[in-house]
RNA sequence: UGGGGUGUCGCCAAGCGGUAAGGCACGGGACUUUGACUCCCGCAUGCGUAGGUUCAAAUCCUGCCACCCCAGCCA
């Protein structure tokens, strides 16, 4: 893990497109109606993670539209840790979500809570829901319970507990929580219907007796509410009026439908579900994800080929390119698989606006100018974005060696080749123009040297003649290039099945997922460089500067390959 | 076999009774100081399927089919 990201700029968004409405813009805007739900309210909303891993690009389509609605609405939306599962989750989470969510461009405000903050409203609320009957002291085992569930085609069978007293189930809670049971004794559940269809309202639990420290509340608590029972309190107790979550929680609707109406509690949020976002050759779950990070086989959560907003900020991609993205792949409630070429196509299409160019070579060849005198060097300007003039230009050395790209040569080439091959001109870069002469190869018949003759009347690459050149290339200058070590991604996994890698994501990494390529070199403009930049790399993609440290030996560099890149090879 | 969802081009996705938007991908061409970018052009007689209602149906009705989710004291 690099100690830097210096790649977080929020390059800034050329105008970032009007989000295009969906089906939950419909349902709002009915629940705002005169005689809606919520008319005349503000829209309230909330992001709710919890915080057991680092978010991935799938919780961006989340944010996006959590933040993203309550912004049109012109109204507001929590960042909420659903924090009820003391065994899973970590501090370290918590930080990285508050970073990642910032990074993507969305902020809060001071509206920044825990499920945990509620434990103590949780209980007496259960212990009301206990005095009205409608929740019970369970002694059953979990195998017990499940089993007492029934079946797809069969009802659940009442607990023998069922019908205890309610002052002997308010006394049993309040020992349930003064620690008086082992973990997994007893639950307190709801008591809903047994005959339903839907699985959640045969008797669901409510809490359980577990016996493990929370990141914030220490020992203070030995039950935790179920999440079916504390999510939609703590989305009333912060007074939200939409919340969004994803498809598997259909089913789960009426149960949160069931808490908000009874209890008294202080508004009545409506759950609204969306699909999830799938990416094919990309897994998408945390549990997955995890599994890489534990089993090294990625440096960790922010590893570069990770489909996390951290690894995804060092693979080169923009928080504009990344909303960009979610807005245009919109919003239903069809289970679907986004190409991964249109996530490429997003952070490009950013990149091409607004990334600053500079010049590297990743596998260099000498290329020797013979008519170029020795001790002499020019300086050129060569603009930093050739679609914003604003963006300025930098100072670019030239001189009689320089370093080529090994496959911008070739001594025999082939059909329809045209860089350079001797007796052919190309340009170099705001160069100069090239004839080449010649070549040196080692024993093995690699080439070593490329030699040619420039023309001084084309400074600056321009013909005065007019005459058209059509390869040009890139370079550095041998006498000021910095030495740079490039690291290569490709997809962590391999590409022959679509969906593969999420099915037996294990099976397919690619074992070649990670290139390092130790004697690149770049321009010197890039010395003691601070902030972030992108940079077009030969004739497809970019690459872009995961860490920089002036006064390391090597500027460490990471370009993912995209998968067109491997489909060619 | 119970409950909840979804089916429009290879992938997303508009459409909400008036005769199939757009993007990605793909193919062709032009342009070009990187074979990139940009720009043109092409790309569903068809909307899971079978019927029905209507002057008119992707849109309404009925049946059928396919796929996804649910039997955690996870979220």
């Amino acid at each position: 893990m690099s100690e830097t990201n210096l790649n977080k700029d929020n390059s800034n968004l050329t105008e970032e497109p009007a989000t295009t409405r969906n089906f939950i813009h419909d349902l709002i805007d009915a629940d705002l109606a005169p005689g809606g739900r919520f008319a005349g309210m503000t829209v309230h909303t909330r992001f709710p993670p919890e915080p057991n891993g680092y978010l991935h690009i799938g919780h961006a389509k989340a944010i996006i539209i959590d933040f993203g609605i309550a912004e049109q609405y012109n109204g507001l939306c929590n960042l909420r840790m659903d924090d009820t599962n003391p065994s899973k989750e970590d501090v370290e989470y918590v930080e990285a979500i508050k970073e990642d969510i910032h990074w993507l461009g969305f902020d809060w405000g001071d509206r920044f809570y825990y499920a945990s903050d509620y434990f103590e409203q949780m209980y007496e609320l259960a212990r009301d829901l206990i005095r009205k009957d409608l929740a019970f002291v369970d002694e059953q085992t979990a195998e017990q319970i499940r089993v007492g569930r029934g079946t797809l085609t069969t009802p659940g069978i009442a607990s023998p507990w069922r019908n205890r007293p309610v002052e002997e189930s308010l006394d049993l809670f309040a020992r349930m929580r003064a620690g008086e049971f082992a973990d997994g004794t007893l639950t307190l559940r709801a008591k809903i219907d047994l005959n339903s269809g839907n699985f959640n309202m045969r008797d669901p639990v409510l809490y359980r007796i577990l016996r493990a420290h929370h990141h914030r509340t220490g020992d203070d608590w030995c039950i935790y509410p179920m999440y079916d029972y504390a999510h939609p309190i703590e989305d009333a107790l912060e007074l939200v009026t939409h919340s969004l979550c994803s498809l598997e929680f259909e089913d789960h609707r009426p149960l949160y439908d069931w808490v908000i109406d009874n209890l008294d509690l202080p508004a009545k949020p409506r759950q609204i579900e969306f699909a999830r976002l799938g990416i094919n050759y990309t897994v998408m779950s945390k549990r997955k994800l995890r599994r890489l990070v534990e089993g090294n086989i990625v440096s960790g959560w922010d590893d570069p080929r990770m489909p996390t907003l951290s690894g995804l900020r060092r693979r080169g991609y923009t928080p504009a390119s990344i909303r960009n993205f979610v807005d245009r792949i919109g919003v239903s409630k069809v289970n679907s698989t986004v190409d991964y070429a249109f996530l490429e196509h997003c952070l490009r299409e950013d990149l091409n606006h607004n990334a600053r160019r500079v010049m590297a070579v990743l596998r260099p060849v000498k290329l020797v100018l013979t008519n170029y005198p020795a001790d002499k060097t020019e300086t050129f300007e060569v603009e930093n974005n050739p679609e914003k003039p604003e963006d300025g230009n930098r100072k670019v050395t030239f001189s009689r060696e320089l370093w080529i790209e090994a496959d911008d040569f070739a001594e025999t080439p082939v059909k329809g080749y045209f860089r350079m091959f001797p007796g052919n001109e190309v340009r170099l870069k705001s160069g100069y123009v090239v004839r080449c002469t010649g070549c040196d190869k080692d024993a093995d018949g690699n080439v070593t040297t490329v030699y040619a003759e420039y023309d001084p009347e084309t400074r600056g690459g321009n013909t005065p003649d007019k005459r058209k050149i059509k390869g040009t290339i890139h370079w550095v200058d041998s006498k000021t290039a910095l030495p740079a070590e490039v690291r290569l991604y490709d997809n962590l996994f391999t590409v022959e099945d679509p969906d593969s890698a999420e099915r037996d994501f294990m099976d397919h990494i690619n074992p070649n997922s990670l290139e390092i390529i130790a004697n690149a070199w770049v321009e010197s403009s890039l010395a003691g460089t601070k902030a972030s930049l992108s940079v077009q790399f030969m004739r497809n993609g970019y690459f872009c500067l995961d860490s920089v440290d002036s006064s390391a030996e090597k500027l460490v560099f990471n370009r993912s390959v995209s998968l067109k890149d491997s489909w060619k090879k």
